[in-house]
DNA sequence: CCTTCATATTTGCAAATGCATTTAATTCTG
DNA sequence: CAGAATTAAATGCATTTGCAAATATGAAGG
């Protein structure tokens, strides 16, 4: 065993001296535990399922991605995504096509009905994110995502 | 309508414009997806589900909660908690007992097997929460802690 | 004090989830 | 270049989930 290792294992605070407001992970399940609640009710009153609702989201930034890249980006079990794709492929918001460089893959575009039906459900989104922030200073807001950026880069898998 | 909400919604950014990686929660659910993920393969090999784990993690801190603050702070739905709670109390890990205040209501501890079993898993989730800032400082990291405060406020619908 | 309304928890049940497997295609290796 | 190992996506299936209803208790109003 590695010398270097243990008085680092040592030293692990205890969660209840850090108490779980300053424990980070758990402010933010709080924090998204809540936020995708209450998005899901909104969704679920326009027809839509979070995984249906988050493929959508990523497909209107970045379009025309293989169906394995859209589940880590819209954070969804490839299986389950497979199943909101043959939903949201059957009312005409996104297709499925061959990837013609690989003949396993498949890439999913978003359709114009697609992109609308994505136009209604933002300002949903929007308002949403907007009452999280409410009251955060800009300045404050730009060193947040900073940091997040950080950690999603010290914990991803894949490199996008 | 109230003339003031208007231009606000106008005001919404698009997506697009933001992109994906300057959405804070788009980012807090690439995180915790990965964070919560991974956890919960650990877990799975100690024998815990996610709701399991995250009752007595809560109750490794704040002891004696009823079963609905138990839900809000362990961010698990009131019907799955009170399940995960007939498994942790079958494994001798809490104890369910009427509150004396109020004969509706369910008070949980934690046995002291429960505390050894929350001990062994705590080092699991120690190292991932490490993993997550590494090489952040730690004013960063305190800015950020006190950032997600601030939006947990924001949004939370209990005081607490 | 009784009736009505609200709250705490559990449970029935249908739907959603995710693991493991299957199918199909690509890449690697000797 | 044949065979083995890998990867992409879909699907079968058992488990988990969460909504809604049921149960039980407490609080409020006339």
């Amino acid at each position: 065993m590695n010398d270097l290792a243990k008085p680092l294992l040592e030293d692990v605070p205890r969660l209840g001296e850090m108490g779980l407001h300053n424990y980070a992970p758990y402010l933010m399940n709080r924090i998204m535990g809540r936020y995708n609640a209450s998005l899901r009710d909104d969704m679920a009153s326009l027809g839509l399922t979070t995984p249906k609702m988050r493929a959508l989201a990523v497909l209107s930034v970045i379009d025309g991605l293989q169906i394995r890249e859209l589940a880590v980006y819209a954070v969804v079990e490839q299986s389950t995504l497979s199943r909101a794709l043959d939903g949201l492929e059957a009312e005409g918001l996104v297709r499925r096509d061959s990837d013609p460089g690989d003949s396993r893959a498949t890439r999913v575009t978003i359709s114009e009905a697609g992109r609308a039906a994505f136009e209604t459900l933002w300002p949903t989104m929007a308002r949403s994110y907007a009452r999280m922030f409410a009251g955060i200073p800009t300045a404050e807001r730009a060193a947040f995502v900073a940091t997040l950026q950080r950690v999603l880069a010290n914990i991803r898998k894949h490199d996008f």
